[in-house]
RNA sequence: GGGAGUGUGCCCGAGUGGACAAAGGGAGCAGACUGUAAAUCUGCCGGCUCAGCCUUCGGUGGUUCGAAUCCACCCGCUCCCA
């Protein structure tokens, strides 16, 4: 084969594959491949694992999502990989909390809403798109077939994982069968015959176990793609759930935007390459602050990011709420409605029935900090009672708003 | 199987009989300053019918006027030995 010549027509695709990757095994293979799938006109098979535990998307998750529509968009085949079997035996020492034992129905619950949000940012079209269930092979392995899959790794090879090493020298627990997770991984990759699998950094370890034994299987090694992990909104922390620093695909325009707008500007670069189109030599100059005010380019940062959930409109409109309501300091649109039981309350009560406050302590705390203004008017005595009218506004911090609804 | 440690509030971590809802730090919340950025300063940061009361320091039971602190048993985790 003639690679120089070949090579050419996929360089364009081969950087922008590449864009945003933490890692690529290896590069060149990535090139070998696209350029083969060319020639034959035969889809690469793009393999991503997916955890059926959290059916909430959010930012974090879509960074590896968007990697793989960008393959999708080049013609390729992604292959997703539900990870149902793990999570049907879950994890028995109870050392992995984040792998609680599901059972089949709340696994397809999961799944569904799934692909109900990665819907959005996937090409959900069935020549695109192939959804396996990792029972179906795994299910069927005897212990034998486990001796077998589990003498093709060393105890060595297993240590070279950052994690465990990093746990053995710290004297956490590793359980034996955390050992057979990549393992487990790695033969998906073999049974589905994978051409790439994409990731996130936490994934290196497993992607590239599946590349040692497809080998062993006489399959062509998988191009190992590893995604960043996105940080979240502190600009510290990985994006989760449970740390509450997260954009979730499904935030209404105005949550979304607003929260892109508390990030801190460091993190600007990080997100335009990772969760949006824009071209590097503009990303440059957004982040720049020189050529642009920072907060200017986060605006536009906030913009492209609400767009591809929203609509180029609603994102429009998210923008403009936030100056009228943050700079302009009024009053927004559109508020959730409260509807108090009754006209006259105390302030306190109504925080915590607003749902503005978890608790009556907080809440008290909130009115004692002279967080809490109702019409406008500060509230910060715990006794006050308040009347109430119809269009009231209740605000309670800079950002949370609500608007008094009489009931007739 | 034997031995040595260890288990505290969202997280880390002090506390070894009363002054402990429990030092300190982090996270978080609120206020000031801003660009809902960073940095900084201030306050809050278990719950409640809140100047008082109630429930917390792995679990259960005990000693004591009184326990996160002492004892017994149990459970989890770590290390060393076998």
């Amino acid at each position: 084969m003639n690679s120089e010549q070949a090579n050419s027509p996929v360089l364009p695709q081969v950087l922008q594959l590449s864009r945003g990757c933490e890692a690529v095994y290896t590069q060149q293979e990535l090139e070998k491949r696209l350029v083969r799938a060319s020639q034959t006109g035969k889809a690469l098979r793009v393999k991503l694992g997916l955890d059926p535990t959290a059916p909430d998307i959010h930012l974090g998750h879509t960074v590896v999502l968007r990697k793989m529509r960008q393959f999708q968009d080049l013609g390729h085949k992604a292959v997703l990989i539900i990870g149902d079997y793990t999570a049907r035996i879950g994890d028995p020492s109870g050392v992995n909390k984040t792998r609680p034992v599901l059972d089949s129905a709340s696994i397809e619950t999961n799944a569904r809403t799934y692909f109900q949000q990665a819907g959005r940012i996937l090409d959900t079209s069935s020549d695109k798109l192939e959804v396996r269930y990792n029972s179906e092979w795994l299910g069927k392995l005897s212990f034998a077939d486990v001796l077998k899959l589990a003498s093709q790794m060393t105890v060595a090879r297993m240590m070279e994982r950052d994690s465990f090493e990093k746990r053995y020298k710290a004297g956490a627990p590793i359980g034996v069968h955390e050992f057979l997770y990549p393992l487990m991984q790695g033969y998906d990759s073999v049974c589905v015959e994978a051409d790439v699998e994409l990731g996130g950094s936490d994934q290196t370890f497993n992607n590239l176990v599946g590349r040692a034994l497809q080998e062993n299987y006489n399959q062509a090694p998988q191009v190992v793609m590893i995604m960043p992990i996105l940080a979240g909104l502190d600009g510290v922390e990985k994006m989760s759930k449970s740390k509450g620093n997260y954009i979730a695909v499904t935030d209404s325009p105005g949550e979304m935007f607003g929260k892109i707008m508390s990030i801190p500007d460091t993190l600007m670069r990080n997100y335009f390459t990772l969760l949006t189109d824009t071209p590097v030599a503009e990303i440059d100059k957004l982040v720049d602050a020189a050529q642009t005010h920072p907060r200017q380019a986060k605006a536009i940062l906030g913009r492209a990011v609400v767009a591809q959930y929203h609509g180029e409109a609603q994102a429009l409109a998210a923008s403009d709420e936030f100056d009228r309501v943050f700079a302009q300091k009024q009053i927004p649109a559109d508020m959730p409605e409260i509807t108090p039981g009754a006209e006259r309350m105390n302030i306190v009560t109504l925080i915590v029935q607003a749902g503005f406050a978890k608790t009556t302590s907080e809440a008290r705390r909130l009115v004692e900090q002279a967080a809490v203004s109702l019409d406008d008017a500060k509230v910060t005595d715990v006794k006050a009672e308040v009347d109430l009218k119809d269009g009231m506004v209740l605000q309670v911090g800079k950002r949370r708003f609500g608007k008094i609804v009489m009931r007739e």
